[in-house]
DNA sequence: TATATACGCAACTTTTGAGTTGCGCAAATT
DNA sequence: AATTTGCGCAACTCAAAAGTTGCGTATATA
């Protein structure tokens, strides 16, 4: 099952794992605690995040801790790039659809 | 059923139609006839999308054209700006990983 | 060495979401 | 006025994903 990107953040628990990471690197059980979820329910939305490289493991003996990959998030903000013009220079929304509109009638 | 703007990205074929609506708005018909797929399929893709107000509708007699809400996409650049100083910051993430580890031994 | 802890994996149930079919309504065309 | 076209809504099917339970394994502790 090939994870992508924009699923793995589609879910608030994995949004929510991600914020947490992002300041310090947790294991499994950590994050279940801090949410009220069952260990092995964190443990499956680790593994979605960790297929799509958003997260990367650290073994320290018998736990592993999670770090938040950063570099893979930008991924995200490339994908974002192609919109930001929009709202760059649609500075009047209005006159947007207004001007598209005549622009059909012909 | 309440539609969040992370849900609605992860669609393969709605992050499509935002793409396409980016650049010129569309009404269902036409977006159904880029996609190899039925218009009641797209229909749907639509509501979920304009559900989260990520497009907005402009009615042209029996035809909706739907348009681009720039304003929308840029609360998904908000939350990715939590991340973004990890990026910036992160230079080197072997020796971030390393750090950590040496941290938790104490 | 026996026991407890941290974790991943696999099988299962339940929920959600993508797509189809069929319908009704309103605007255009004849 | 009758027909066609563009669209949304509701009921349905089917596949995927969220969460649970149970198990096996490796590391730590007694």
């Amino acid at each position: 099952m090939k994870q992508d990107i924009f699923q793995a953040i589609a879910d608030p628990t994995r949004r929510a794992i991600l914020t947490l990471i992002a300041i310090q690197a947790l294991t499994p059980n950590a994050m279940a605690e801090k949410f009220d979820m069952s260990r092995q329910a964190v443990s499956k939305h680790i593994k979605v995040l960790h297929e799509c490289q958003l997260i990367k493991p650290a073994q320290a003996g018998r736990e592993i801790y999670y770090h938040f990959n950063a570099k893979k998030m930008q991924e995200f903000d490339n994908w974002l790039a192609q919109f930001r013009q929009n709202w760059e220079t649609q500075f009047n929304q209005l006159d947007e659809v207004l001007s598209t509109l005549k622009e059909q009638k012909k």
